[in-house]
RNA sequence: GGAGAGGUGGCCGAGUGGUUGAAGGCGCACGCCUGGAAAGUGUGUAUAGGCAACCCCUAUCCAGGGUUCGAAUCCCUGCCUCUCCGCCA
């Protein structure tokens, strides 16, 4: 959420701002509605301060044995008036606080402007492609073949949109977690095991209500929703708290499944693992003080990127331009890693700053060097998505003979086994 | 799921209709005291909103409604916590 001060003394920005992101909001009814609420406060507060002058003397008449019955005749009309007025406040402000939902973030001055995807900017690019001088079979074909991924009985199962890992497909999967989550924790990152469900407030906190309502699979009996993210329980671990200084920043890390209903994405990247309903990733979270949140964007990013640089996959890093950044996000990198099989790059992270779009939304503050209150900036990043890592394996590290080479870094997660055939 | 108890400031804990934003204590900050420290002592110590304003005003004692001239205090609803029973990985 922005903050709506902001809004009122830089309407233009933040309409400019929304454009470039192609969000629509409502900045004009804003203003009108924030004039309007004003308005209404400062005429409702200055009953009620009468009414409370005249609360003190009845109390006083009263005990002194006199009739205050005139002052409460007066204060029934004013009490009505109050109410009338209170009355408008709430719908005012019920009015605005909707309106103000829908304002995206701003996105950072360093993020290239451009309507879509095709503006993004790639940074830098890092490895070398295999040299597979053979016909590299796409994840689904190798899994097939080599009883790793068993796609129809995930269908069986739950429909179109799910995978089934067995044997060392399973086994790579779990490895791939504990690998990640060491490097993790070992470079200062706590780590959580966190709820999978959880209550729309939560979804709000971290942006992904209300706009993202439909994306998500929501448990109707129980009014609580499953985490498109690991980011939504992580970060909101401090949704209604207050940092001090010294407790900044945390670096934290957890291992969740992720739920996303991809409604309207049918018919993109649907074959195997690569588009799914339900996906795992490790997650790092950030919370840091607003000064130092680029800073660290740039370590979260190295960090992410550590990750494929241990397991010598190519990769390359791109910068999301306003059009392509999601609603919360400020600045945004993408890790995107080449999958040969299906001869495109597969965006397997991405590593986002929130400033203080997040922590308004969820109310976290920290109190700062001035012993003020101010709230801190949140930044995000997957390390890594399984469902995009794993196909990513199977073919950059497909052999000729049809086997597949286990990553050194694994093997000692998939008891020392060399190879996958 | 059944029965009961309870949710007050950073923490503990008073307070059942009238200067209570909230006693008291702890903690914390600053000062005094001290050679230095402890003890002692004094002062201060929430957040948000209105406003040009750190003056002032308003709101906030889990949340939302209600009763009342006036609610932390009374009523209703919801949420959460604890205890016992049941169930269970």
């Amino acid at each position: 959420m922005l903050d709506l001060k902001f809004i009122r003394e830089n309407p233009e920005l933040v309409k400019t701002g929304a454009a470039n992101k192609n969000e629509k909001c409502d900045i004009d009814l804003i203003l009108k509605l924030d004039g309007e609420r004003r308005d209404i406060i400062h005429k409702v507060e200055q009953l009620k301060g009468e009414r409370n002058k005249a609360s003190g003397e009845i109390a006083k008449k009263k005990k002194a044995g006199e009739s205050a019955d005139a002052e409460i005749a007066a204060m029934r009309q004013v009490g009505e008036q109050i109410a009338g007025l209170d009355n408008d406040l709430r719908e005012v402000d019920g009015k605005l606080h909707e309106a103000l939902t829908w304002v995206p973030n701003l996105p950072h001055e360093s993020a290239p402007v451009g309507k879509d995807e095709a503006a993004n900017k790639v940074v830098r690019e890092w490895g070398e492609k295999p040299k597979q001088d053979f016909k590299v079979l796409p994840h689904w074909e190798i899994g097939e073949k080599l009883d790793l991924l068993d796609l129809p009985a995930a269908t069986a199962l739950s429909g179109n949109g799910f995978y089934v890992l067995k044997g060392a497909g399973a086994q790579l999967h779990r490895a791939l977690i504990n690998y990640m989550l060491d490097m993790h924790t070992s470079d200062g990152f706590q780590e959580f095991n966190v709820p999978h469900i959880v209550s729309g407030e939560t979804m709000f906190g971290t942006g992904q209500l209300p706009k993202l309502a439909d994306d998500m699979y929501r448990i109707e009996s129980d009014d609580l929703y499953l985490i498109p993210t690991g980011e939504v329980p992580l970060t909101n671990l401090f949704k209604n708290r207050i940092l001090e200084l010294d407790e900044l920043p945390v670096n934290i890390v957890a291992y969740t499944p992720c739920f996303r209903r991809e409604a309207g994405a049918a018919g993109k990247d649907t074959r195997g693992m690569l588009r799914v309903h339900q996906f795992h990733k490790v997650e790092l979270v950030k919370i840091v003080r607003p000064e130092d949140s680029y800073n660290e964007l740039e370590n979260l990013v190295a960090q992410c990127e550590k990750v494929l640089q241990g397991l010598e996959l190519p990769y390359r890093v791109s910068e999301l331009a306003t059009g392509d950044l999601s609603f919360a996000a400020a600045k945004c990198y993408d890790l995107e890693l080449w999958a040969p099989g299906v001869g495109s790059y597969l965006e397997i992270s991405s590593v986002s700053n929130f400033e203080s779009f997040q922590a308004r939304r969820m109310k976290c503050r920290f109190r700062n060097a001035d012993k003020k209150m101010e709230h801190p900036h949140t930044l995000n990043g997957s390390g890594l998505a399984l469902a995009r890592l794993i196909p990513a394996i199977v073919e950059n590290y497909q052999n000729a003979d049809g086997t597949i080479t286990v990553p050194s870094v694994l093997r000692p997660y998939m008891k020392g086994a060399e190879k996958i055939s």
